[in-house]
DNA sequence: ATGAAAGCGCTAACAC
DNA sequence: GTGTTAGCGCTTTCAT
């Protein structure tokens, strides 16, 4: 009972008394077969619990896998797990199923998991680049027509697809909402490590924005993090700075709820905040928190069509996809200055 | 340029002129081989940029392709998210990778997640059950030795491992903290559908801590919500009774966004809140949110380490872990009643 | 409408 | 230390 072998092609052929091609016809509804054999084998399958072996198809058939390989830096943040969802909605129909692992941002764990994904033949290869990871490795996959696709930070060292978000755009959006409430030293705490892309970008938005109003541009204002501990500290840190910011600029999700809750602990409504991507509850906090909101189903379902368009021969040239942020205002950064 | 064939064993081997068997010994550090063919064999699959093809070593090795497959109702919700990544930090070290796929609670898309798996010859099989699957059909794949483990609800027509959260006792400490409190008619705002597991032992739960305190069961006091919207209507609903409860239980992480948001929105301080399963920014809110936490990581891990114990060749009879839950203090749960 | 033989890329089992 | 043969489970090609 223990280590019974699965039920194979022949077996069912050996089961019918016909050959294990007939089987194989009918099961791909290739090439013709009566209505009798049909039935009959079909029968056999179900009697004997067949599967078919999906490998020694593809083997065969020589095409890759129906899979689509995923790396993203951390299965536990909502914001990939989304994006995830978004790529498997777009690809559910031509049936793929996704391959995902997770890199801890580590290049060598990120390597380890895209080799492991090109030695199964995946059709598709998508990945949330850690920082530091080159991939030239990979150009003579993609000379073989694997479409791949990063997700969410460019990749290094190979020209292909990408989307990401409006980080620069959106980061400068948020920052002049809180200009306009006429705060002109507002703090900002970012990701860590500092040369991660998505810091870079939105900090460059948060930049513009003090040089679009034409205000100084204060060193000591911007500071950073690695996890929602390290926000929290980095908030009372610049709050009791001498001439502390009025307002606050959250450079991603983890850090929002860092800062929230640290503002939340000594107290501090006076502070306006706006926060880069969007935390649950913010409506139900005091005051509710503006968000640069991001959208990363759509992130998800952009990368997906855009491979898929490439499995489907598309031959252009590699593009950059952008999807909007949009600011959500909902109180927080609307605190007037002193 | 465009769909080169990827390098075969063959290949390398006839580029060093050596046979296919030896460059495999290379590879897999099978029999022995000079140091001086070694050499020439890495340098023939650095050259031609060879990487072995993972389906067809399985296909003739025999063994269960090295994937575990996992299928989870929503790759979005943060929970689900939480349990892959403990699932993946247990298996890493066995070269195990994730299948993933949702079923969006849909039993005929389980299915067909978990039939697709099996094709793939996966190593262990893993669901999170849809309302109303039976998992009949996967009797055969147990005997021939595939662990399968349910996780967060157990599944049906198959006696198998399985890992839960102590939704019972959670929900029996977080209302019994309530009645310490003073409260005597306390809303519970559960899941739907009303069958679904988590629900029934959450509300058994609520159930039993009111008998213990001699408190009557009031249906009119217990309602049901899909979603977060839906589970803001059910708050404003029980609010609006002629006799409205003075405390309220969430009984799932998506309802106590939506309880807690219909709260802030009509402004209602006063009523006391306890929910099952924590969510981010709990310590933020006014007051800051009560939960009973479940330990997602953790059920990832104990399913993990179950399904590679079996793997291991463990045949003791099936288990369920349960993996106990904690309250969490912090203040909503505390309100007294008036 | 069905079957036989060959072979996908790789390794087990046996040579030498 | 290395090569040869056979074969994993399936599909292709060509017969019949």
């Amino acid at each position: 009972m223990a280590a019974n072998r699965r039920p194979t092609l022949a077996d069912v052929a050996r089961e019918v008394g016909v050959s294990a091609k007939t089987v194989s016809r009918v099961l791909n509804e290739d090439g013709p077969a009566s209505a009798r054999t049909r039935e009959q084998v079909l029968a056999a399958v179900a009697k004997l619990g067949f599967q078919p072996n999906l490998m020694a198809r593809n083997i065969r058939v020589g095409g890759p896998d129906t899979t689509i390989g995923l790396v993203v830096p951390d299965l536990g943040n909502p914001f990939f797990g989304a994006v995830a969802g978004g790529i498997e909605d777009v690809v559910r129909d031509r049936g793929l199923t996704l391959l995902m692992g997770s890199s801890a941002d580590e290049p060598a764990r990120e390597r380890g998991l895209t080799d492991k994904f090109l030695a199964r033949r995946i059709s598709i290869l998508m990945v949330i680049p850690s920082v530091g990871s080159d991939h030239s490795h990979l150009r003579s996959h993609r000379s073989t027509g694997l479409p791949i696709v990063f997700v969410d930070r460019p990749g290094a060292g190979l020209t292909t697809d990408s989307v990401v978000s409006s980080n620069l755009a959106g980061a400068h959006e948020g920052v002049a909402h809180l200009i306009a409430h006429g705060h002109r030293r507002i703090g900002f705490v970012g990701d860590l490590p500092t040369n991660l892309y998505t810091r870079r970008e939105r900090l460059a938005g948060y930049r513009s924005a003090l040089a679009e109003a034409g205000l100084p541009h204060d060193r000591s204002l911007v500071i950073n993090a690695h996890d929602q501990h390290g926000a929290s500290v980095c908030t009372s840190r610049l709050l009791e700075l001498a001439s502390p910011p009025t307002a606050l600029f959250a450079g991603n999700n983890i850090v929002a709820l860092g800062m929230v809750a640290e503002l939340a602990r000594i107290k501090r409504k006076d502070v306006a905040v706006v926060a880069f991507d969007d935390v649950p509850l913010a409506e139900a906090l005091e005051p509710a928190l503006t968000v640069v909101a991001q959208d990363p189903e759509e992130i998800g379902r952009k990368a997906a069509e855009t491979a898929l368009a490439r499995l489907d021969g598309d031959r252009s040239r590699a593009r950059t996809i952008t999807v909007p942020t949009r600011l959500i205002v909902r109180g927080s950064g609307e605190l007037t200055a002193s």
